[in-house]
DNA sequence: TGTCCACTGGAAGGGAGGGCTT
DNA sequence: AAGCCCTCCCTTCCAGTGGACA
């Protein structure tokens, strides 16, 4: 037996000290530059030390502002002063992406809370207004202050409706032995006008918005993991600041910046480097933007495929800001090969603006005065991305057409 | 100043398919 | 198994529009 195939990345060789450190799940000791969020957080959530009821309140913000990371860092605070000076609170998260009925996040709820066995709500089986009534029970049970934090909230508000928002807001009015204040935390900004507008009031009373990093507080971010998560002096000049100037332009997101940095690392670890360069942060760069693309791309309906398809063809001869129409007929010339039946040019219109929505191509729309009123379509799809060879990957039926037009372009 | 192009984009509705309840 | 609802993709119809041109 020669030496083991994993040595070379879990040994001393690593360049990282600590990877955990560098995941976006990690919550950290300090959090640079949210000083301002953290502080209304604790303003409000202080009464629960008081064993008051805190507001309820909705934080806002693009992914990677450190929403989930700031209510973990100090809710975890206020379970620890809570301890210290004897009161009871309690925390209870719930990621509604992964837990997304009605049932599911109450009866995730009353599980945390639930004393002991006999308390436990099943799986299934149970009317929702029973799961509810558990919860209450294990709230009264336990005494004093919890907290609900819903992280992606709107996630569940968008398949579900508002209902299950409407007993939790109101349940304060019936706990006798406890009380407790829902967090709600969401991407989208225009969350509550989803919701009915009595339980916006009640559950926004305090609203707070999580504005981008700009690239040094990123910066900042990232020396500051660095520190504990990567060994000494294996960073090379500009590594760091290329991964903040990358990640403050998409949105001021600190977790592309982490991503973006741990797979650097990674990427010079398996090609056994021993410094991490900004080659390598373009190297991940590319793999990020692969690994988010891709499923996009092949997971595309079949006609948003054959029209993005169309688009890449135009842009293979050379042809940009290609107009809606010049997409539909290339789009029909190309179904025709294929002996496939186009739709009709108001679907187009709607493909294209799903892909611009996607983001993989730009759609803009421009008049030409007397000659009419279209799109400047140009695809935004990376270099390094092949986007057919995904969709003939992806979709046998994408097969026959590539093919075809292959044939049609020799024949030209 | 009005016309008119080449669309855009809203509205309403059809039909296939999947999941859930009965 | 049957019935129901929901979601997704698509069609049809049509009113609306920015701006070059006559």
């Amino acid at each position: 037996m020669g030496e083991n195939i994993f040595n070379h990345l879990l040994g001393d060789d690593s360049l990282f000290k600590n990877r955990d450190v560098l995941h976006h799940g990690f919550t950290p000791d300090n959090l640079p530059h949210r000083e301002n969020e953290i502080k209304t957080l604790v303003h409000n959530l202080v009464e629960a030390l008081h064993g008051q009821m805190p507001s309820n309140m909705i934080l806002y913000g693009q992914p990677g502002l450190g929403k989930t990371a700031v209510t973990r860092y100090v809710c975890k605070q206020l379970l620890d002063r809570g301890k210290e000076i004897g009161r009871t609170i309690s925390a209870v998260e719930v990621n509604c992406c992964s837990i997304d009925t009605k049932y599911r996040v109450l009866a995730k709820l009353a599980n945390d809370l639930a004393p002991d066995n006999e308390s436990l709500v099943p799986f299934t089986g149970w009317p929702t207004d029973k799961v509810l009534q558990q919860l209450q029970q294990n709230m009264e049970s336990q005494g004093g202050v919890h907290i609900f934090v819903l992280d992606e909230i709107d996630h569940l508000v968008k398949r579900h409706g508002d209902d299950i928002l409407y007993p939790l807001t109101s349940l304060n009015y019936e706990l006798r032995n406890s009380k407790c204040c829902v967090i709600g935390i969401t991407n989208d900004l225009q969350f509550t006008e989803m919701l009915d507008a009595r339980i916006a009031s009640r559950l926004g009373s305090e609203d707070l918005a999580f504005s981008p990093y700009n690239a040094s507080q990123i910066g900042d971010i990232l020396s500051q993991r660095a520190l504990v998560g990567v060994r000494e002096g294996v960073l090379e000049n500009g590594v760091i600041k290329l991964c903040s100037a990358l990640a403050a332009q998409e949105h001021g997101d600190a977790r592309r910046a982490l991503d973006l940095l741990r797979v650097a690392i990674h990427k010079a670890d398996v090609m056994g480097d021993k410094l991490v360069s900004t080659e390598h942060v373009r190297l991940a760069q590319n793999q990020l933007q692969f690994d988010q693309m891709t499923p996009v791309i092949s997971s595309l309906p079949f006609h948003q495929k054959l029209v993005l398809y169309s688009i890449l063809l135009n842009e293979s001869n050379g042809l940009t800001n290609i107009s809606t129409g010049e997409v539909f007929s290339v789009y029909q010339m190309t179904c025709n090969n294929a002996s496939v039946t186009p739709l009709v040019s108001r679907s187009i219109g709607n493909v294209i603006k799903n892909l611009d929505s996607l983001g993989l191509v730009t759609a803009k729309t421009t008049s030409l005065g007397r000659y009419g009123r279209s799109n400047r379509i140009n695809s935004c799809i990376p270099q390094n991305i092949n986007a057919i060879t995904i969709m003939t990957e992806a979709d046998e039926a994408m097969k026959p057409v590539v093919n075809s037009t292959y044939r049609l372009q020799a024949r030209l």
